[in-house]
DNA sequence: TCGCATCCTG
DNA sequence: CAGGATGCGA
């Protein structure tokens, strides 16, 4: 038995893709011998290793994720234990409101960037941000900072972190570790309490204050103390800063090294540093105390600090989400647009330095050395605690964040809305600054501000992605001035044009809503935007816009000077009604717009827009080759939208240029009545052959018709016609061209047209073998011996395929005639292979002989050319 | 040589 | 499903 399955023919399987279909193709079968076929027919079997491969990579991916997510856990536990590393993470809310964001959004994306710059850090913020809400302590990854592999992200602004950190307990044992006398032991335990103490306060404090801030970076910290241990390194100029501000306020002065202050420190360094803070702390015993002022000051230093941190991990989520979106919708130009945030980010570093900062900053080497860098001069600024300068910083923050996210988007529209809100910002920051002075209410302007702007995105985001249909409309006050979206504005007119100027452009709409929110750029050129907004649409593609369309009527509408495509929906019913796709809608402007363009000279490939032939096709062909279908076919319309599972093959199938040829060649589908009547280019009745010959050279003549000039011309088949074709199969496989003729009476028949539905029936025949032969050598794998065993129900899976193909909508019920033939084909097929028959090239002939005698006659009804309705309405 | 059918490919 | 290539019969 065996022997006979494996009669399938390498080639054709391989290279077609009915891999599933074990046809064995005549050359084939010829050429292999039969230890081959048993090797393929294991391979069959076995469904190939195709599957395995893919298994394996799926759980690679899968594996790989959760490994990154076991990293960022374990990591993010070392880093909680030992708050060495500044980049840990911090509990804030704007923190979380983001990452709940991001995480929806990853979750709906599947978050499976990796290798996308801050995919990681998104990700890993994803996931903790559980662990954040179950235990409300629990640290954060600082995103970029820790995690993402990719370019660096702007710590820009706030890079603050001069918030002292606690010695990890790590280090600290390593130091005490070092010294071995007793003496240290016991101090170092001490210590170590007390660091603990320390962190966990600090901790506890962080889970209250509004945002945290990683920054800082331990490397360098480390480094520099180990080297300079203390005093001339910036750091401790920090800490003295810090308890200098402490004092001030009259805190606990004593404490001058605020609790871990010095975290990363190693080794010798660390415990010179740890006896230098033993001195000046009279007892040890007494740490505890201290500790409680030292946290205290702490604590509103750090506020201030994670007040600014915030901001700057609000724009860093900012730009990590507008990133994501980009990947996700622009891969394309991912890489230069990473490139560029890179620029982008490190121009904005500086100027951020430039700001407030001296210069040493090292730019995009290295995170670390970076943020180390960025840690000490933040702190130096930010433990002036002078509102002065809080603002200033605030301002260069909102400075660079404008830059950073024009320059790297060069999305007008997002620019300006940015700006706006940035200078809504701003002057609130002033204004409360100025006022009170106080931080604090800096701080809660800030974080209001930037979450309402973040959520602002997200949601627009978000809505995009759930209901593309919702505009949205509904920007709360963070947004001055996005004019209000047009209601009327469905699915297609959501999409703003790619380019122009924001302003115009709702910030809401769907797609664009986001990465406009996001991207600052006044004019920014149109390429990356349109192209960007492209993909994007193109990723909804079943939502009901597809992009091309949209992009595409964004286009003729500025080089027309159309209005808008929404404008275009007007006419375009006629049109499409025919196709009832769900694609329908979108096709309209299309076509008119193509139209336009055609009159302009423009031609449809000209446009940056792909499209892809089907689409541009089917709107072409269907006007043109059915045109009246719409209105005088009336079988047309309601059949395919009834029939919406075929839609796409319909479209398909009228696409072909032969087809469309042939419409133009005056085969009105849709007047099968007319047809005869009308005075048609060739000629009344067409049918004589010096007409049918002419038709065919006619074709290139009538391709120059104007699709809206003659209707009466036209003549071709429709997908109506194909489908009528694929009921009547059921009776005849093999029909005459006479019969063709007969019952396609609503075609002009030329040559064309005659080889086209011959075609057709060969198609259709070529399928069915195919699927008589794949279950037959089934039903041998099975073990079936006896042919009679063999039988074709309406429930068999053989005969769910072949309806599936010639009668997808289920809407035609199949003539039990057609179930018998088909079980004699199958048995047929049966014999033959188990007879070794299928050795033979040409072995299937003899089949096809038997099966061509089992026509029946063709329903009468087939010969209306409303037939579809007839049979269908049943 | 023509018409048709199948095979194969896209 | 369509187009091309090929094969076969008339």
């Amino acid at each position: 038995m065996p022997d006979h399955d494996s009669t399938t023919l390498l080639t054709r399987q391989t290279k077609r893709r009915r891999v599933d279909i074990g046809v064995k193709r005549t050359v084939g079968s010829a050429i292999f011998p039969r230890a081959r076929e048993t090797l393929l027919e294991a391979m069959n079997q076995s469904h190939g290793p195709d599957q395995d491969g893919d298994l394996s990579l799926v759980s690679h991916g899968h594996g790989a994720a959760n490994s990154d997510g076991e990293k960022s856990n374990v990591l993010r536990k070392l880093l909680k234990r030992a708050n060495s590393y500044e980049d840990v993470m911090m509990p804030f809310p704007g923190a979380t409101i983001i990452s709940h964001l991001l995480k929806n959004n990853l979750g709906k994306n599947g978050g499976s960037d990796s290798g996308f710059q801050g995919s990681g850090a998104l990700s890993s913020g994803g996931s903790e941000i559980q662990a954040e809400d179950a235990c409300s302590n629990s640290s954060r990854d600082s995103p970029s900072d820790c995690l993402s592999p990719g370019p660096p992200l702007p710590p820009p602004s706030s890079s603050n972190f001069g918030r002292p950190l606690p010695p990890s307990n790590h280090i600290s044992h390593t130091s005490s570790q070092s010294l071995s006398s007793f003496d240290l032991d016991r101090l170092s335990d001490e210590h170590l309490r007390a660091k603990r103490a320390r962190v966990e306060n600090i901790i506890r404090g962080m889970s209250h204050s509004p945002l945290v801030r990683p920054s800082g970076s331990d490397h360098n910290q480390e480094g520099n103390r180990e080297n300079e241990n203390g005093s001339s390194n910036s750091n401790d100029h920090r800490g003295e800063d810090v308890s200098h501000n402490s004092s001030r306020r009259g805190d606990c002065p004593s404490l001058v090294r605020s609790p871990g202050s010095r975290g990363g420190v190693v080794g010798i360094g660390e415990v010179y540093r740890e006896n230098k803070r033993k001195q000046r702390l009279p007892q040890q015993q007494h740490s505890f105390t201290q500790l409680v002022c030292s946290r205290q000051e702490q604590r509103q230093e750090e506020r201030r600090q994670l007040k600014l941190q915030l901001e700057d991990m609000q724009q860093k989520q900012l730009r990590q989400l507008q990133e994501k979106f980009y990947q996700i919708y622009d891969s394309e130009t991912e890489e230069e647009e990473e490139n560029i945030v890179n620029g982008e980010v490190n121009r904005g570093g500086d100027r951020e330095e430039d700001g407030n900062l001296s210069e040493d900053s090292i730019r995009s080497d290295g995170l670390e050395e970076r943020h180390g860098d960025r840690g000490r001069h933040n702190h130096d600024d930010l433990s002036e605690l002078d509102p002065g300068l809080f603002l200033d910083r605030a301002r260069a923050l909102l400075r660079e964040q404008a830059l950073i996210d024009g320059e790297m988007e060069e999305d007008a529209d997002s620019r300006e809305e940015e700006e706006r809100n940035g200078e809504r910002v701003m002057k609130r920051r002033v204004v409360a600054g100025g006022g009170g002075g106080s931080g604090r209410q800096l701080a809660e302007t800030l974080k209001q501000e930037l979450n309402c702007a973040v959520s602002q995105v997200v949601d627009t985001v978000v809505k995009g992605f759930s209901s593309p249909k919702q505009n949205a409309g509904h920007h709360h006050g963070c947004h001055s001035s996005t004019p209000a979206a047009p209601s009327s504005s469905n699915s297609s007119s959501s999409c703003p044009p790619p380019f122009g100027p924001l302003p115009p452009l709702t910030p809401e709409s769907r797609f664009g809503g986001g990465n406009l929110a996001l991207n600052l750029n006044g004019e920014g050129s149109p390429t990356p935007n349109y192209h960007s907004s492209n993909q994007r649409l193109h990723c909804f593609g079943d939502v009901i816009v597809p992009s091309p369309l949209d992009s595409f009527g964004g286009l003729s509408s500025r080089l027309s000077g159309v209005p808008t495509p929404n404008d275009q929906t007007e006419a375009l019913p006629l049109v499409v009604r025919k196709s009832g796709s769900a694609v329908e809608t979108p096709q309209l402007p299309l076509a008119l717009a193509l139209h336009h363009f055609a009159s302009l000279g423009f031609s449809p490939p000209s446009f940056r827009h792909p499209f892809p032939l089907p689409f541009m096709s089917y709107p072409f062909g269907n006007p043109l080759g059915s045109h009246g279908a719409g209105g005088g076919y009336p079988s047309g319309p309601k059949d395919h939208s009834r029939v919406s599972p075929d839609s796409m093959d319909i479209t398909r199938e009228t696409v072909s240029l032969r087809t469309k040829m042939a419409s133009l060649g005056g085969a009105h589908m849709g007047h099968h009545h007319h047809r005869q009547s009308s005075p048609s280019h060739h000629g009344p009745e067409g049918l004589s052959l010096s007409l049918i010959k002419s038709e065919c050279g006619d074709l290139q003549e009538l391709a120059d018709i104007s699709p809206y000039s003659g209707s009466t011309i036209q003549e071709g088949l429709s997908p109506n016609h194909l489908k009528k074709a694929k009921l009547m199969f059921f009776y005849t496989r093999y029909p005459s061209s006479n019969m063709l003729k007969m019952f396609f009476s609503d075609v002009k028949f030329n040559r064309c047209i005659t080889s086209q539905l011959i075609k057709w029936f060969s198609n259709f025949r070529e399928f069915y073998y195919i699927q008589m032969e794949k279950f037959a050598r089934q039903a041998i794998n099975e073990g079936i011996t006896v042919a009679e065993d063999l039988t074709v129900s309406r429930d068999a899976e053989l005969f769910r395929a072949l309806n599936m193909h010639y009668n997808k909508a289920n809407d035609f019920e199949v003539p039990d005639r057609f179930l018998e033939v088909a079980q004699v084909t199958l048995r047929e097929f049966f014999n033959a292979i188990v007879a070794g028959k299928d050795a033979d090239p040409s072995w299937k002939k003899a089949i096809y002989k038997v099966i061509c005698k089992l026509d029946s006659d063709v329903p009468e009804v087939f010969k209306s050319p409303n037939c579809l309705q007839e049979l269908l309405h049943d």
